[in-house]
DNA sequence: CCGCGTTACTAACACGGGTTAAAATATGCA
DNA sequence: TGCATATTTTAACCCGTGTTAGTAACGCGG
């Protein structure tokens, strides 16, 4: 049952009737060697035919570099956030990854504190650079790592941090949705955060809806704002606050689609209607977004690019390229559907930037 | 910036002041050996204190192993139904390959049929065994890996062959779905199946509805059943073509819940309401079943279930195990909710097996 | 014919740890 | 004490590739 013996760059050496050494010039097109032409395609030839595949552990071996790059996933408290938009950044780390001919290694982790996972991944050489989603500040392993110069780059930022990460604009995003709602006359509009406000993307998309409301002269309420934690509870028992509030607010923003599904049960439970008593526009654009009913208007995050963009940070640090553009965010996307009470036929997405175009 | 220089086994051995192959004994508790006990203490206690990680390629150049077990995600037109359950199914094969000390290389491959990928992943020797989801038949590139005898597993099934392989079961899971809508009185029941019959999760889930029916005493009607295609506009299309019948059925079996939506939609927009007018079951349980409206009674997947299969099966197969019970289908659960009409006051999930207890 | 630079190739060592066969040491018994 | 045997330890080679330093072949001017 056992497969044959395998072929090695000195089978293919002697078949080509040369070194095994000009095997290994000619494969890994070394410069500043020059080989024959006649002697390049003698090896190729060989190699094919032998179907040759250079051993990747003696590869890493001798070349001190292993080809991989490292995917630590660790366990965070949105988890349902993360793993709806967990394909979509695989696909985008895989493409660049493949592209330059890099595999990837995956690793989940239950505690960031205290095991040593991906040191240990690092110290066995495994992996040439590391990707970290979910990175947490009182991560030792990640001093360390930073420390003796080892290839790191995040999903999600660090605040204060010189950490190479890639990142969506939740400030950016944040007034996308609220501008949007100020544009079509809302002047009393609520907030329900993603998380409490210690975490980053929950203080930037607070930030976001305070820099919207004041460039267009709206006054920021502490009376209308509530911090959610995730859940779609949360966002239900937020909502039920806000809505006491005399006079209640006109319109919400909620800073993930999930809380923003709390705070739609909550409203229709008090015999409200969305969006005609009240407008309603999420963050995420996780994928039952457009099946909730009214379909949420919600703000879309550019999942593969936080993969692709990571990868390709990653692979330029593991080349030794100069560290600039380290620090990444991407701009999302604003995606009109109903509950926001403006979707007009069809359905319009405004890019951060402003052009328009139809999606779903 | 260079971290400082690696610490070898050497390195281990000179602090501890025995020879390097002691401490290879030593960390590998090789059988056979008789090591005192001062000596072992002294060997770890110098491991520990250098922080040696022994290099992962020098390990699988001598031992010929790599620890690593390749997951292959071949693209499939169940697109939605697999990323649905990709971080499930992830933790699953991760738990187990993690608990044996593996890793888990990935890759996406866009089109099996030609491109020779993971045959490459094999031939380079990064990995000792494969799990390939979404597997189709005509693949070359798998009959060759069985031919040497390459340990491999699939994700999902191919009818008629002895490869090994974790799938759920679909039979089964039918039968459960369309029970639950005969002892609730239904005797004119639709359905629409997730795919064209040739897919055989399509096939299988058209034989449970089948097979339920019969040992019922109901009559297989053909003129109650249409074929989907993956798709939600399929599922509205089919409902629509069924709510022609006279006299139509009074309740749906739709064998994906991403169908049963479209149905759902079909239906309400006829102003027919739904479970009154049509009850209905959907099969997969993917995240937003519940969020719906009716929250819909479906069929749940054991998604970290397959993932934890396929990672055993593999490493008994790597480890060259007795190779029985390589082939195992999955139990799936009833979820009821309330597009079924059975809902009573708390959600109730029966198991196939018959035991019923709470959830959600 | 010699010396000198190029060009094309190769011998030999390094990478770090597993493993076998043999050596060194300890133990048991008469 | 002497010798056989059990217990620990080690020297030496192997895994398959990258890479440096060096050799052979070739051309060319003098």
């Amino acid at each position: 049952m056992h497969a044959q013996r395998r072929v090695t760059s000195k089978d293919v050496a002697e078949r080509a009737g040369v070194s095994r050494t000009t095997v290994s010039f000619v494969l890994n097109d070394v410069p500043g060697v020059r080989i024959s032409e006649e002697t390049r395609q003698k090896v190729l030839r060989a190699a094919r035919e032998l179907h040759y595949y250079p051993n990747a552990a003696a590869r890493s071996l001798a070349s001190r570099k292993t080809h991989r790059i490292g995917l630590v996933l660790c366990q965070s408290p949105e988890r349902i956030f993360v793993d709806a938009f967990l394909p979509e950044v695989l696909r985008g780390i895989g493409d660049v990854a493949q592209a330059q001919e890099f595999r990837v290694l995956l690793q989940s982790v239950e505690n960031v504190a205290q095991s040593d996972t991906y040191t240990q991944l690092v110290g066995e050489k495994q992996i040439d650079g590391i990707i970290l989603s979910g990175p947490r500040s009182d991560d030792s392993q990640l001093l360390a790592l930073r420390r003796e110069g080892f290839p790191v780059v995040l999903l999600g930022q660090l605040e204060g941090s010189e950490v190479p990460f890639v990142d969506v604009d939740s400030v950016g995003g944040a007034r996308l949705a609220v501008e949007h709602l100020i544009e079509h006359g809302h002047k009393r509009i609520g907030l329900i955060t993603n998380a409490p406000p210690q975490y980053t993307a929950s203080a930037q998309r607070e930030r976001g809806y305070r820099e919207a409301l004041e460039e267009h002269n709206l006054t920021y309420d502490r009376g209308l704002v509530r911090y959610g934690d995730f859940s779609e509870e949360s966002g239900g028992r937020a909502m039920s606050e806000l809505l006491e509030v005399v006079p209640p607010p006109t319109a919400l923003f909620a800073a993930s689609d999930l809380v923003a599904f709390g705070a739609m049960e909550a409203t229709k439970a008090r015999g409200l209607r969305i969006p005609r008593d009240l407008a309603l526009v999420g963050f995420d654009d996780i994928p039952l977004a457009r099946y909730v009913d009214p379909p949420l208007t919600t703000i879309r995050l550019p999942a593969y690019g936080l993969g692709a963009g990571a990868g390709r940070i990653l692979l330029r640090l593991i080349k030794g390229e100069e560290a600039r553009d380290t620090q990444l965010l991407l701009e999302t996307g604003l995606v009109i559907r109903d509950s926001c009470g403006f979707h007009e036929g069809t359905t319009l997405e405004r890019a951060a930037g402003g052009r328009g175009r139809e999606v779903d």
